[in-house]
This record gives structure tokens, sequence and C-alpha cells, in this order.
DNA sequence: GAATTAACCTACTCCGGAGTAACCTTACGC
DNA sequence: GCGTAAGGTTACTCCGGAGTAGGTTAATTC
């Protein structure tokens, strides 16, 4: 009877795929604001406007639900880098666009990118999850590298290409901490400067230029 | 009695200093293998050879434990890139300089940049102190952009200049977090490869050189 | 329109780990 | 040589929060 009372719209028994999705937009607002330890399932319950039980009749223990919290953002994530490079473009406007990509996720949803960078490195079954993704951004990144090079009809030894696109990646997240931290700033500026801070060196090495200390 | 059995030494009743110090090599040690909250006092109790109780008469608190730590390793950290960097050098060589002393550090010390870099961005109350040293850093580097900057008589916006420290910082952590992984690579390696990938771009910028994109 | 299933809740249990009370024991100052 | 402070311990308390047992009500199915 109280469900039928006229207004009131009873957002009472919905069904299971919409529940998880509610769940995990809160799980993630919830992880991203208080970190993996300090989140407890009652606030995440709370948030989702649901009960305990639910959650984990739905998505399983802690673990499970940070996992699925961080499996759902980076692939989000991913997509949005991905989705903006596109193939056989000039690598500069490849690595432009990426950055917009990026920059363009973290903007729009701060708190999917919290939870996936600011948990980082703790010895966590989820740990690995991270570092997987991380690995492929990377992996990717240096890919790109790697196409820049050779198009230059250059070399260059994997190592240092790999240390580049870590050097980008450790970049662009420092980055990207800064601007979840200021909602007024325009992601594509932020994506201009890093590619003008990255870019311009990148040509330099591409034509075989060094730089040396001047004193041993 | 037993105390004093020949040959035995009987490391028990150190001064308060010296027990201090160890119990702070021992925090470091096992937060930087389990992270903040997988660290158990009586885990690191254990690590130093010491009953639970002295570790709260002499440190206090988990929390004071950990600031404490947080605060030993930083200026350790703090200290390498200063005395590193020294005065009244050209900018390149400055930050050389300084990517070596960071490097070095992290190299001989990866529990210490365990410590500080893997906790990076809880909401812990300690949060505050890590934000404060990477800010102090940031600085630092962005200091050395700017005379960089005015030494070529160009001049440069603040949100440019502090924008390029956090990438440096940024490309720095990162490739500090991947050295700390492999003790085999030699740390001034990776202070000139950094050097490589930022340097060349900056002295472009310095130039006022600009890339643009060659599609809107 | 009964039977079954899916959505949902209250009210627990249980454990790890932070922090402490209360009590020993060795060194050494006088 | 003895009093006392500093170094040290065992054996607890207590609580937050993960995870669950068991039951209730609304939608489907036939």
């Amino acid at each position: 009877m109280l469900a039928s009372v006229q207004g009131r719209p009873s957002f009472k028994r919905l069904p299971r795929a919409v529940r998880e999705q509610q769940m995990l937009d809160a799980a993630v607002r919830v992880f991203s604001r208080r970190g993996f330890h300090e989140a407890s399932m009652d606030e995440i319950a709370d948030e989702a406007g649901i009960s305990k039980p639910m959650v984990y009749a739905y998505l399983g223990s802690k673990d499970d639900l940070f996992r699925a919290c961080v499996n759902r953002e980076g692939t989000r994530l991913l997509e949005s880098i991905v989705a903006a490079v596109g193939d056989d473009l000039p690598a500069d406007e490849q690595l432009w666009r990426g950055l917009r990509g990026f920059f363009g996720f973290v903007g729009a949803h701060r708190e999917g990118w919290a939870v996936l960078y600011r948990q980082a490195k703790s010895r966590q079954p989820f740990a690995g999850d991270l570092a997987a993704l991380r690995a492929r951004i990377v992996e990717v990144v240096a890919g790109m590298l790697r196409k820049a090079v050779t198009q230059q009809g250059a070399d260059a030894r994997d190592q240092d290409l790999i240390a580049s696109a870590y050097a980008l990646v450790g970049a662009a997240e420092s980055i990207a901490d800064w601007l979840a931290d200021h909602p007024e700033e325009d992601p594509d500026r932020s994506a201009a400067r890093l590619m003008n801070f990255s870019w311009l060196g990148a040509r330099q090495l591409l034509q075989g230029e060094l730089w040396q200390p001047s004193s041993a």
C-alpha cells in the first residue's frame, strides 16, 4: 500500500542492472573522497540509498567492489584515450589528441580519476589491476614514440623509449592531479601545456640531439 | 644473571635515542612494504625487536609514527636535492644536479621513497605533510625555471611555470617509481634520460617556440 | 490467484588491530 | 648497597567495520 501512494514514485524494487550501476557510482564517489581503507561499506550502501547486504549480494566483497570500480573507470579512461587518438595520423597529432582525451576524461570524471590514481601503490590485491592499466597506457605511449622515431628514419633503444613513456605518463598524471583540484581550469589548456613541454623535447631527441653535462 | 652470560652481548637496555632510530628504521621498512593501513603496530614493533608499548611510549600513536617517518625521509630527500643543486650555476646545470640528487636518493633509500610516494593522496591526517613536501619541491623547480626564463630575457606567466614544474616533478616521480623496482638501473642514467626529455623541450619553450595543433 | 523468485531489510557475529594497565628489572647516582 | 628512574614486558580492553543469518514484501509466471 505504501508503495502505491500517489505522487511518491517509490524508487524501490529496481532491476538488478540498474542498482548495480547506482552502487558502482556511489562506490566511486566514496572511494574517491575517502580512499580505499577509509571508505566503509556502510557509507557506500548509504550513499547508494540501499542496505549493505544488497551490495554484498550484487558486487561481492569490498575488494571485489573496488576492483569493479577500477575496471569500470579504467576501461572508460582507456577508451577515452584510444577513441581520441585515431589511426594513421602524424605522431604529434596523435599525442595531442591522446592528451586531450586523457585530460578531458579527468576533467569530466574527477572521482573516477581519483579512484584510479590516488590509491596507486599499496600492496593490495587490486594493485595488479592498476599496474596493468598503467602498463597498457605506457605501452600505448611508447608505441607512439616508437612510430615517431621510425618515421624519422632514426632508431632508439627500447629502454629509452619506455623511460620516455614513463616520464610522459608521470607528467600527465601529475598535471591531471593538479587539474582535479582546479575545476576552473580548461582541460585542453592542460593538454596544450604538456604538449609543449614534451613534444618539443621529444622532437629534439628524434633529431639526435642530446643534452650533455658541461662538467663532470 | 642471564644478561651477563659470557659472549652474549645482551642488546637490551639501549638508550632512548638509539631505540627511537631503530624504531623509525623498522617503521619505514614496514610502511614501505605494506602501506600505511596494512602495516600493524605489532609488526613494526616486531621488526624493531622491541615490544609494542615501547613504540607508543617513544613515538606516540600510529599517525604520529607515520608522520615522523615522513618527516625524516622527506627532510633527507629534500636535503639530497638542495645539497646537490648548489647556488649560482647555470639553470641546466642546476636541474641536472638536482635530478642526480633526487634519483641518487631514491636509488639509495628505496624504502624511504616508497613511504613518501606510495601513500600519496589518501585523506589522512598526514596527507598535508606530504602535500607540503611536494609543494616545496615544485616551488624549488618552478624557481629554477623562472630563473632560466629571466636569464634569457624572456618572461612567462606563473601558471605556465607552475604547470611545467608539476610536469617535471611528476615525470621524475614516475621514473623514480620505476627505478625503485629496478635495482640494476644506474640512478644517474635515469637522471640523464629525464634531463634529455625535459630540458630540450624547456629550452625550446624559452626561445618562444610553441607547438600548434595542425588541425582544429 | 497461488507459487515462485527477485528485491530488500534489520539485526546481528566476529575479528584484527590500535591503544593501555599494571607490572617487572637493570643501571647508576649518590 | 640501595633508591629510583629509565628501559622493558605480558596480557589485556575495546571498537570499527567486514561480512552474514534469517526474514519480509513486491513482482512474475503459469
